[in-house]
DNA sequence: CCATTTGGTTAGCCTATGCTAACAAGTGGG
DNA sequence: CCCACTTGTTAGCATAGGCTAACCAAATGG
């Protein structure tokens, strides 16, 4: 099964909080979200079945190569486009809304072009 | 009950074929979007009960006003949207594909400084 | 004139993804 | 020692939005 929108913002946010604290819990991504427990638990379950992340015994999320590519792949996306956005005259709460969105909808072709557009423009 | 991607879809498409000829019907947007005929057929009641488009007794499809404002809105970005990807030398397929997409997430203010922004660069 | 085609609906399945309620297991203070 | 808090899971609800199967009714046409 391919990842989806909801499967990404997970590995995202994982990713983020891996960055900033030494163990990740799924508690720590309920809070971060906004989702209750159970969704986190469920969605933690597929994305381990999927190969993106394990899960050790004492409930610390790690991210598998594979995760933490996609995760870092979305991450980069976030920045670029919420970045270009700010740099058109978008107010920072809506670059990072709108960001949160188009990162996981555009193909690599388009994100490459966009990326490459606004470097140019320095 | 907000419009939903499919429904601002819906909206887009109906908008396009009845440009293109007289009366739209539910099998044309079954045929043109490649949804089954039950799909579409549970969409424009929804639709229809939203406010956003009539049926007449003929089954010919209609946009209210408050639709075709809606459906307007969405096409202007995607020509926008794809077009300005393409400018960034995006491949026709690759701008189609992601505008559709990305069309239905962004704000009117992120929409409005990418429109500003391609038009300043001629 | 009856048979087929066309257009549409109803019923019901499936997946994704949010939710609450309820519970189990570990930890720690009074 | 026990109660309470924290963490996580299970069960089950809801919505959105695809799908097929099966049906009805109207139009077409040999």
């Amino acid at each position: 099964m391919a990842i989806t929108e909801s499967g990404e913002m997970y590995l995202e946010t994982i990713y983020i909080l891996s960055q900033k604290k030494p163990s990740v819990l799924s508690v720590d991504i309920s809070r971060e979200m906004g989702y209750s427990k159970p969704s986190v638990s469920r969605a933690i379950a597929l994305l381990k079945k999927q190969g993106f992340l394990t899960v050790d015994p004492s409930g610390k999320v790690s991210l598998t190569p594979e995760g933490e590519k996609t995760a870092k792949n979305i991450y980069e996306r976030h920045k670029v486009l919420s970045e270009g956005l700010m740099s058109l005259g978008v107010s920072r709460e809506a670059a990072i809304r709108d960001a949160c969105r188009v990162e996981h909808y555009i193909s690599e072709e388009t994100f490459q072009s966009i990326k490459r557009h606004l470097l140019e423009r320095h």
